[in-house]
DNA sequence: AATGAATGAGCCTTCATTCAT
DNA sequence: GATGAATGAAGGCTCATTCAT
């Protein structure tokens, strides 16, 4: 009945601009008339869609998140019993895709770096749903990689450490410093897939010497 | 010529206001009303000594880190030629108080952290300013741990596993995550010097790692 | 030529919805959303039917009225000539009813009611044409009932002793003062009576006053 | 320290002009720009000064029935001990005074009726807080000219009878029907005090002839 | 005949800044 | 030197109405 074609579209348009905007600008400094003026669409048109800046911004988040996780899967396709070692990869291999990534797959992280350190009222609880899954799956990870041994110090630690290397990724907005690429620009795939290389092997190395100090202060 | 000394306590109760409220709650969501209420002046003060909210900002800002360099300087007071292993420990124990550390010394790494995933116009300058001598430092250390054969791109890829570990920090706004410490609460003085010792030795073993992969392709 | 059943539905479903919401919340605080979710239809609905939120209104307001007056007719089926005391009753006695009653013929005086303290201009001219008759069929009564040396300010007061009466139960929105009725509830039936009987003796009385007055005066 | 005179004046004049806006087009139809459009001030003065639309109205509110209070007060200077006669005309006079003055006097009573049939979510509590006394004074008064035989539906008939014949001139927004005063122009005092006398003789009548029902019942 | 989509005008409020003392 | 008052430029949202099917 009167489906209008142009009604999904705006709808549509109206999301592609918000998470565009929101991701580049935060929650704060974004405002609807610049998300519909790039949707091309009326300031009405917001709050007809999604009744509010707020139940948008929520939206949006979750559609960015969801799109990411399917796109990077945290567990890169390895089976549940696949070496530690190669699940770590996995982990931070996909969160690298998601915080660096190029077009609407990048703006999941980007959005969530801005929640992280600028926390909108509107989406602590997507927040928690989204980021403690991640936070479980690393630690079990870490656990494995620790031994039997390690206290809940021990794995909070070199959790962060893990976690942090590719989250910090997105304070830079895309940009790399410096010497890691030429001119400071985007990461292309290969970067990212590099970067992932470096971190991994870079953290096993500390998880095993985290590892090595535990057993030595057991004995 | 009497030296007005409430003026200078006026001046000086709005920077101390400024500086918690920027830092707690970021430049945008900080109004100038907000300050001045905390201040208990009116709210023409901020821009009868400081001209505009943004000049305000940058001046909160510098103070902020030149005290919080000062309080912990990042060369830990270490000799210029002091092992590299103990600079590393110097410069993450020194970056970790500035982003963690209670009070004012806390600030400067809240403010830097807020900058960098959200940046204000008014700031860049001052930003660049900062940042990069302490990202020379780091390169430094890490060029003397990795040895002459390391190239640019391994450099800067450690380079940012060792900074990212602490800069992420400034994510959780002074909560820990849960496991490390009861409570999720703030960190204690005796909890950073912890974390900065795990960091170093997790990033000494992840550099030596990085160490010896290049090595081996060398030869 | 079949007639489309639900067309009319839907305008029937409308004007119920309307004169409802009309009469609960007023002209302003209604709006056409308001209107059409009730009657589970869409907002272009009332437009479509009726031109505009001001035509229905007025449409609501002609048909709650004649409704009203076709359920209580001010003269309660008494001929011309009854005695002016059981006209009054009469009068009386459907005022009320037509004020207080429960459902569809109560919208008709509440409509009124917040019209006479709210003139929303698009009524203006149905108003006029509705009340007016009222007030001639109230006067003449009270001429009879102060006899023929009565003047105009005389008849006019008495005129407004009555009616205003009735009237002013509108204001309670349906609810009478405590002690009136257990809970300050919606009256009943019963009570509606029971409150024609009292107001229709108690203008008697004063009535009567007055005419002793005025006789008094002209001797 | 630095009083600016118009500082006053406009708080002043924000306030007049509402209490004339908001008497004459309620509180929905007012807007804050039609406000400081009379008041001759910018749109924020009325945040400024007064915090929200709300909050203004409450004063405005406020501020005019206990003007309007101390200028016809509703014992009209009589001792308690007067007679119950007095009492009532003294009670109906001050009411009339009250809702049908003019200028700042009148706005109490003309605010009061659209409260009454349009209550506005914000000022419920200063409602109860100024109308139950008058209620409880009626009522007092009522008790006394029934007699003690009478109940409490008999008093709150009777309260309602008394009182509804004042409150509903409010509807008539100042002006009386033709017939009662040339041209329905607005309403002299001395009309009102006519009014006043008019609506005290038929009360105390339809009182009294209540009173004599209720003895003839109970013997 | 009917409707989901879209709009523009308007409202209340916030806020950095300026004014006048 | 300092401040209470005042302002204008937004910003988010509501709502009657119009559009396009």
């Amino acid at each position: 009945m009167a489906i209008r074609k142009d009604g999904i579209d705006t709808r549509d348009k109206i999301l592609k601009a918000a998470s565009e905007v929101f991701a580049k600008e935060g929650y704060r400094n974004t405002t609807v008339a610049d998300i519909c003026r790039r949707a091309g669409s009326n300031v009405a048109a917001v709050n007809y869609h999604f009744g509010s800046k707020d139940a948008l911004y929520v939206i949006v988040w979750r559609n960015a998140f969801e799109e990411a996780l399917r796109a990077y899967p945290p567990d890169g396709g390895l089976p549940p019993d696949a070496p530690a070692e190669q699940c770590l990869h996995a982990l931070v291999h996909s969160a690298l895709h998601r915080i660096l990534g190029a077009g609407r797959l990048g703006h999941a992280g980007r959005i969530l770096i801005r929640e992280m350190s600028d926390p909108s009222e509107a989406i602590r609880g997507v927040f928690r749903d989204v980021v403690r899954p991640l936070r479980e799956r690393t630690r079990k990870i870490i656990k494995r990689l620790l031994g039997p041994n390690a206290n809940d110090r021990e794995i909070g630690f070199c959790e962060m450490s893990v976690l942090h290397q590719c989250l910090a990724m997105g304070f830079r907005r895309g940009k790399l410093p410096p010497g890691v690429i030429k001119g400071g620009g985007k990461p292309t795939p290969e970067l990212i897939d590099a970067l992932a290389e470096h971190i991994t092997k870079f953290s096993l190395a500390g998880i095993q010497a985290v590892r090595e100090n535990i057993n030595n202060n057991h004995t």
